[in-house]
DNA sequence: TTGTATGCGTTATCAC
DNA sequence: GTGATAACGCATACAA
């Protein structure tokens, strides 16, 4: 494997003259920079980023920590995270923690070890801890998805989760159910708290406070069905379920399925994310579908703009809109 | 951010017994073992695996190179690399080239400069030609998916295209299906060309050959959709349609949906690729189901024992089997 | 069991 | 416009 030194040798220049040309800094008279060109193609020569990097103390690398690489709405904010640092000639490194707070630490170790620019960060946990020890690392980080306590000094990016759950609560409530059960997350994510505390003031906005059903689980398939399995004991059985992301849908409809009983028929459900067209034979959820690419472009940006802004210091927080979409799992008015 | 050196002067020993503490290699006392590892904890020393690599000229790193993201097949493959590679103390950068050869240059350049300790590659091409570059800068290689030239040096792990093809076809004929069609992939491409064999050998074996209708696209749920359009003009209409993967399987669904007709009432259909069961409402295609997770798995083994053992020079070619899955989009014998 | 000298491949700094 | 020198942070080889 060529150095720059076989480089600089078969050119009969010194390395630092063929380090100028291969990053375009410094000036290089026209024919050096063709004597060194040839010398790089002739010997085949891929630069060491490792010992550049050391040496330059910037990798070009961000990582993103997400919490369910199974999830289509996270796939999709990886694709706007990827897309924009791509843009920017930087490389993302991929972390799937499944919502495990260990995990997450092994995950921010290795990335910290790697040297990493900056670091988008799914929290497992909303306690703001994994930030502050990215931050005494000296290294920069964005919150996606999830609230984080008001004392923590950080950017975060998400999506308007309380009133999301809101209007499709009231959705269901406009078409005249009153016996409305919401299957969430785990409690201690903000996300799956936010879509209950919606939930709930929907219901109270009704006068139904007094008929709240509220399960927590995780956010998956195999969540989604046990819940939807206990939700279909009750007596009197909900006549509509509110499921707080896609894969708890899932699985909630199939308990449905297995259960003997249709949706909408005789359980409306409506669901907060939507599933991506290109692999949907029958959509038919109705749902608040959160711009999830969007929420990476934007977190993205935002790390970005600060890595080559360091100063700066007024940390802010983006709230992005949802979009209500409804088809046939809502159903149509009760008679 | 703190160094080895910090770590060494607040532990009252050199460097290098930091060193030999913190990676558990030679011998160190239990006392300045603990001295060291109080050190390390106190300053929240996180060691650069950059200077570690330059070093030691291990990054401890793969890279695998896909052709479509978006795809649950080959998201079910990086699962299978990512969790064998991740046991092992390895991790996996993944690249996505849309099917491109120019992408897939310059993401393997790229990984090439990150030193990465080897690449495992599904080929925008069959022909040789980015092995060969990847094996030129000292780097292991395993081809994934897709054939290799006989010519090639390399090891390959791939699925039984050809077989797979010849049953889901002959499965519609004993069905009673004479008018069959292929929709399938880039004529370059290996798996697009063995499951158009197959389905030739079908059709031959059954002196069908006369009446063989092939087109050829891309593996996308568009290109599915634009195929399935045009076969459906078709006077006599074919009575059954061979996708050769998921996505073109889907965008063949939605075609016929859009055409006012019924799968598989109105014609039949049969797939390579299942989609995940998490992702799925309602599974209905009948499909010859690749062992996704197992050919990440055995191909990132062979790339590790490999790195492990660099002499032993006998290539192989990997070759494991499909499932069928009999569902209802084959339909029942025609009458 | 621990330490010293040295080098990995590149670029920042300063000099010419 | 080009080069010499040193340094990034760590681990190998050898010595004590």
């Amino acid at each position: 494997m060529a150095t720059i030194h076989d480089v600089a040798k078969r050119a009969g220049v010194s390395p630092i003259t063929v380090s100028r040309v291969i990053n375009h800094s410094g000036y290089a008279s026209q024919e050096t920079r063709e004597r060194v060109e040839a010398a790089v193609a002739e010997l085949g020569y891929v630069p060491n980023r490792l010992a550049r990097s050391l040496r330059s103390k910037r990798t070009h690398t961000l990582a993103l920590v997400i919490t369910d690489i199974t999830n289509p709405f996270f796939t999709t904010v990886a694709r706007g995270v990827e897309d924009t640092a791509s843009d920017a000639g930087y490389t993302v490194i991929f972390c799937n923690t499944d919502e495990s707070e260990t995990e997450e630490q092994k995950y921010l170790q290795v990335v910290l070890q790697q040297q990493v620019d900056g670091v988008l960060l799914v929290p497992a946990r909303s306690t703001g801890e994994s930030v502050e020890m990215i931050q005494k690392q000296n290294t920069l980080v964005v919150v996606l998805d999830r609230r984080m306590p008001a004392s923590a000094q950080v950017d975060v990016v998400r999506c308007e989760s309380v009133e999301g759950a809101y209007q499709l609560v009231k959705l269901l409530i406009d078409l005249g159910h009153r016996r409305i059960a919401v299957i969430s997350g785990p409690r201690l994510v903000s996300t799956a708290e936010d879509r209950v505390i919606g939930y709930r003031r929907a219901m109270a906005d009704a006068g139904l406070s007094q008929t709240d059903i509220v399960y927590y689980g995780a956010f998956t398939q195999a969540s989604g069905y046990e819940m939807a399995q206990q939700l279909l004991t009750l007596q009197p059985r909900p006549t509509a379920v509110f499921a707080a992301n896609n894969l708890i849908a899932i699985g909630a409809f199939k308990a449905v399925q297995d259960a003997g009983l249709r949706v909408p028929e005789d359980i409306a459900m409506v669901a907060f994310d939507d599933l991506p067209a290109n692999l949907l034979v029958f959509p038919f959820l109705t749902v608040a579908v959160q711009p999830a690419y969007e929420m990476g472009r934007r977190a993205t940006q935002l790390l970005l703009s600060r890595l080559n802004n360091p100063a700066s210091q007024d940390f802010q927080e983006v709230v992005l809109p949802f979009e209500l979409i409804v088809r046939q799992s809502s159903g149509s008015p009760l008679s």
